[in-house]
DNA sequence: TATGAATGAGGCTTCATTCAT
DNA sequence: AATGAATGAAGCCTCATTCAT
């Protein structure tokens, strides 16, 4: 019998491992060889798992996509109230900045790699759900639900090209504000 | 005899030429055959004027931020009054909503090839000038202007990557009731 | 108890399995995985049987040689006349066409895998022993059947790669006119 | 301005350099970089004359087929009477054997890389060409013509793939009297 | 013995850069 | 100054073969 392995669950592993260098150094800057050594495997049997390089880049932006939406219900489901909750959300993007820059870098990528199709592919799919989520979440109406996703995509934009010169909290306070203000709870009557 | 020209003067034209290129296929999916091509010259003159492909790239990223930094203020500088001002500005931003999206999809290349320099270079600069000529225009405090910007970065880069789900429009017109219910005008009274 | 089986009988299975594969794309054009698919066999019992690609090729070659010599002796042996010897064989040259063009093809991958190996090896055994056949079976001298050998082939090897643009039955009708011209056989009065 | 060449005869020299390597040791056994190195070339230098490893075989399948074809005219042409122009032409073959096995050497390749397209293609062009010249210049019928064909085909592919066991020119002489057996000249009375 | 995952050399091709003209 | 042919390092991918299970 040959080495038992479970073929997806490898797969996942093996673009989990590679997820970063992806994202930091670009699709076209990492090579084949560079991906099989940080995952530690040889060329060949990164090809085991993956046909092309392409290959490999859309099934990793597909599997982050798919995790971070299940981790992010999750870990906000059994809060208690709105304040409770967008604090939370709040705290979740402070800690995983990095995660969602990532994910934006990548998106870019795909972007170019794919011409923008529009309302189609993984990216429409994220932007739908997240903002989806958000208006569940924060108990506000679509329009500002997507304010909100599209102004903290801004803030993870500025704050990975230009780490430093805007205060990230302070800016989440802000959109609180904004949000407090307008938005309110839907009156629970 | 040669033909005497400005030399920077036509380099400015030459980086004009691929501009969009650069931006829309990305820093290693463009290469310098196709640079001369979409510039009519031979490989051979654009290297008479660029030393490498990455200054070509540089200069590029250079001088675009000065010239939009120019255009806007230009363009404003003789708007009434605020409300004017504004509403100048988001035409601005909603009529070149594309050269943004250039500018931003050039970031990202910037970005992976200088390894995220903090608080230095152009992309600081492009961000420290942009939020300051925003304070200024739109007579609001820093934080704020900091998130004007950060918001229409995340507008731009939204509509680029998942194009058709937000309304470009709509969205405008929420940031503009924040700033009303924010800052509002220190009352000129 | 491992399974028991006449490995040789196996192997000679296994080899009849992938005779036309090599021919029509190629030694090189196959892979051991495709062989081994073809076989439903595993690479690994693939190579249990034969330590190398080339290995299979050449066994394969040399197998399809003695099978058919044999089976076309068998054939002709109990004709009755000349006359039918000769159209037995017209026959059989017609219906196995392909499988000789199979074995033409084979022996260019052979030739270039040995760089001409002259007076030696199969090719130079098949040719002999069929040009002696020839001779016997339609009772000719050694110089016209080459000439019988040689012709069949240039007709295999036409109709192979440009298939239709002469009429097989029809070059062999004149074959048998230069058989019945030239030699006869001895009139056996 | 940039060294002059011409580019289409540089080609042609390119392609009749590579001729012979890509005969004896088969498409798939040549690399591009034997390629430049028996062209004395870089391997960027032979890309920017053919597209593709693939281009390389296809042209000069194409070319040798118009050369030949054009030197086999001029050099019977002018000779007397049928009987001169017949043993001009077997000269040609003996002489120039080996180039024809070539031939048909490359002709195995290309059937493997195009599969058999039947009436069709170069290898079809071939044919019909050379079994009308052969028609003409021997004054026999179609069928005839064909029949010849056919059996120098076989004669070069024997001799080349089981050198020695045939008489070369012994089988030329066979042919030769069938010619004279069978067609005779067309009595121009 | 059988399986098929893993290895890694090597093939085709691209492209930034140089340089003869 | 301009041209574009030439260079060659390096990238993606294939596949004969090995080996842990």
């Amino acid at each position: 019998m040959p080495k038992v392995v479970d073929h997806d669950e490898y797969r996942r592993e093996l673009l989990a491992g590679c997820f970063e260098l992806f994202s930091r150094r670009g699709y076209d800057n990492v090579t084949m060889r560079e991906i099989a050594a940080e995952l530690n495997v040889s060329t060949g049997a990164l090809y085991h798992y993956f046909p092309t390089k392409q290959a490999v880049f859309e099934q990793l932006f597909e599997q982050e996509r798919v995790l971070d939406i299940a981790e992010i219900l999750t870990q906000v489901g059994d809060l208690p109230d709105r304040e409770a909750v967008i604090r939370g959300i709040f705290e979740h993007w402070d800690q995983k900045k990095s995660y969602y820059q990532n994910i934006m870098l990548l998106a870019v990528d795909y972007f170019r790699g794919n011409g923008a199709v529009p309302d189609q592919g993984p990216l429409a799919d994220f932007s739908a759900y997240y903002r989806e989520a958000i208006g569940a979440n924060f108990d506000v109406k679509p329009a500002m639900a997507s304010f909100i996703f599209v102004f903290i995509i801004g803030l993870m934009y500025h704050s990975l090209v230009v780490p430093g010169s805007v205060e990230f909290t302070e800016q989440l306070a802000l959109l609180k504000e904004f949000i407090t203000l307008k938005g309110g709870p839907a009156p629970k009557k």
